[in-house]
DNA sequence: ATGTTC
C-alpha cells in the first residue's frame, strides 16, 4: 500500500498498527518510536491505532500517535494525550497584501512581545487574562464562550473553534490547588518550545473553493498562533500519570510501560482525569483566544486595521482525547500531535465549511512552509479523521543545540541562511537553534505524503515573514 | 511541552 507501513501484529498486541508517510520518511522514523506504538497496541480496549508521517519518540504514546478505545470497555491514558493537553493551533485571516506589511513587522512583533508573555514560566501581561479564583474556574469549566460577553471573543471566534473553545466534562474540583495555582497567572501567555507567534503571506492558494471560505487570497497575509495549556496542563497531566500509576494494578491493567499509565474510562480516575483534561483544553482555547485579542489590538494600533478585520479561520488542538462515533461505534479518540480533520457533511464542521470539510492547520518549523488543509472520508475511514500536526523533529533539542557535546549541531551560519529575509525574535532570549528548520523534518514532504494519497486536500500554503518564537 | 531532575 503506497505511504503506508503495517507494523504487524505480535506478542501481547491487540491489533496492528498503521503508520503513514513516504517511503522516506518510513524508513527514517526512530526504532523507539515504533515501540512505543507496540506497546500502546497491547492497552485494554485499544481498537484502532495509527500513526501520522510527523511520528517522533514522545512519552508514552509517540508524537503523531492516533489511538482509538472502546468508549465503554477502553481505558484512557495521560500519556497518549500528551503534557501540554491541547496544545493547538489558530489560524486568522488578515485583509492585507505582503508588501504593505512588510515595513510594519518589527513593530508589530515587539507590540506583540509587550502584551504577551513569553519563554519558560512567563507570566500574564494581558490585563484581561489576569484572573483569579472565580473567574478563573468560569474561564477554565467554561471556555470561550465565557469570553463573549465582554468582547473579548466574537460569536464568530467561538463558531470558528474545535468544539466551540468549550469541552465537557470540565469541573475545576478534579484539578490539584497546585496546577490551578501555576495556572491562574498564564492565561494569554506563548510559553517555550515549539510555540510560536507567526505573520506568514499566502504563497500559494491550491483550490480556490477551498481558500475562498476561509478568506485566504494569494499575496495576503495570514497570522499563526501556536500554544496550549502552559503549567496548567502539565501539572494536570503530571498529576493523572502518577495517580494512575497507582490506581492501574487495581483494576488488573499491566501496560509495558508506566509511561502508559492507564484506568478505565468508567473509573473514578478517570473519570477524574477526563474532567480535569476537559479544564485544560478550555484553558488552552482561553489562552489562544486572549492572545488574538490582545493581537487585533496590536494590528489595530499600529496597521489601523479594525479588530473584526482579523478574522478567526479555525483553531484546532492536536493534544486531547474526546469521544467520537467512528464506524457506528462510540470510541474515545486519543491525539497526540495529531490534528482532528473531519469531511465535509460532519455535523462538528462549522457551517461555513460544512460544504468544503473542516478547516486543519498544519504549522512548517521556523522558516519553513506551513499548510492550511481539509480533511476527507478517506482520513475518517483510515485515521479517524486526524492528519498530522506539524513537521515532526529529526534532531532532538539537546542535539540541535549541540548540547554536552552531542552530535548534529546546527551551525549559525546555516541557522541564518534558512532564516533570510524573515524577521524573528525569541521571547526566551536564548538561541534559537532548537526550533531551526534544519531540527525538522521538512514540512511539503510531510504533507504531501498524506495529500498523495487523499487523507487531505490542501487548500493554501503559507511562507513565514515574520517570527516571534516562544 | 514544563517554575526544562519531586
Amino acid at each position: 500500500m503506497k505511504n503506508r507501513m503495517l507494523l504487524s501484529k505480535q506478542g501481547e498486541m491487540r491489533l496492528e498498527v498503521t503508520v503513514f508517510g513516504s517511503r522516506p520518511i518510513l524508513d527514517a522514523i526512530e526504532d523507539e518510536a515504533l515501540q512505543q506504538l507496540r506497546n500502546a497496541a497491547c492497552l485494554p480496549g485499544v481498537c484502532g491505532l495509527v500513526a501520522m508521517p510527523d511520528i517522533h519518540t514522545g512519552y508514552g504514546l509517540p508524537i503523531g500517535g492516533v489511538m482509538a478505545v472502546d468508549a465503554e470497555n477502553g481505558i484512557v491514558s495521560p500519556g497518549a494525550v500528551g503534557v501540554d493537553i491541547n496544545c493547538g493551533v489558530r489560524a486568522v485571516s488578515v485583509p492585507v497584501g505582503h508588501r504593505e506589511i512588510r515595513p510594519h513587522l518589527k513593530e508589530l512583533l515587539s507590540g506583540i512581545t509587550a502584551v504577551v508573555g513569553t519563554g519558560v514560566g512567563s507570566k500574564t501581561r494581558s490585563q484581561i487574562g489576569k484572573v483569579t479564583g472565580h473567574d478563573f474556574r468560569r474561564l477554565v469549566e467554561g471556555g470561550v464562550p465565557e469570553l463573549v460577553p465582554q468582547g473579548y471573543a466574537t460569536p464568530d471566534d467561538v463558531e470558528c473553534t474545535e468544539e466551540h473553545g468549550h469541552l465537557t466534562p470540565a469541573n475545576l474540583d478534579h484539578v490539584s490547588q497546585r496546577a490551578a495555582e501555576r495556572g491562574s497567572g498564564q492565561i494569554g501567555t506563548l510559553g517555550s518550545g515549539n510555540h510560536f507567534i507567526e505573520i506568514q503571506q499566502v504563497a500559494q492558494v491550491y483550490d480556490a473553493k477551498l481558500a475562498g471560505p476561509m478568506g485566504l487570497v494569494e499575496g495576503q497575509v495570514c497570522l499563526m498562533i501556536h500554544c496550549g495549556s502552559r503549567g496548567f496542563g502539565e501539572q494536570i497531566c503530571q498529576d493523572y500519570l502518577r495517580t494512575m500509576e497507582h490506581a492501574m494494578a487495581r483494576y488488573d491493567i499491566h501496560p509495558p510501560t508506566k509511561h502508559l499509565a492507564s484506568v478505565p474510562i468508567n473509573s473514578p480516575e478517570g473519570q477524574a482525569y477526563l474532567s480535569a483534561m476537559g479544564c485544560a483544553a478550555n484553558f488552552a482555547w482561553v489562552n489562544r483566544q486572549v492572545i488574538l485579542y490582545e493581537i487585533r489590538k496590536v494590528f489595530q494600533r499600529v496597521l489601523g486595521l479594525a479588530p473584526g478585520k482579523l478574522r478567526l479561520i479555525y483553531d484546532v488542538c492536536h493534544n486531547i482525547a474526546k469521544f467520537e462515533e467512528h464506524g457506528g461505534r462510540r470510541l474515545l479518540i486519543h491525539r497526540k500531535g495529531a490534528t482532528r480533520a473531519f469531511p465535509a457533511g460532519h455535523p462538528a464542521v462549522p457551517e461555513r465549511y460544512r460544504g468544503i470539510g473542516q478547516p486543519a492547520i498544519i504549522p512548517g518549523s521556523m522558516g519553513t512552509p506551513s499548510f492550511i488543509v481539509v480533511g476527507t472520508d478517506q482520513a475518517m475511514t483510515e485515521a479517524y479523521g486526524s492528519v498530522n500536526h506539524g513537521s515532526g523533529r529529526v534532531m532532538s533539542r539537546a542535539q540541535a543545540m549541540g548540547k554536552r557535546g552531542r552530535a548534529g549541531k546546527i551551525s549559525d551560519q546555516e541557522f541564518r541562511e534558512s532564516m533570510k529575509g524573515i524577521v524573528y525574535m525569541s521571547g526566551s532570549g536564548e538561541n534559537l537553534l532548537d526550533e531551526a528548520p534544519q531540527a525538522y523534518k521538512d514540512s511539503v514532504e510531510v504533507v504531501d505524503s498524506l495529500a498523495d494519497i487523499g487523507l487531505v486536500v490542501k487548500a493554501a500554503r503559507l511562507v513565514p515573514l515574520a517570527v516571534l518564537k516562544g
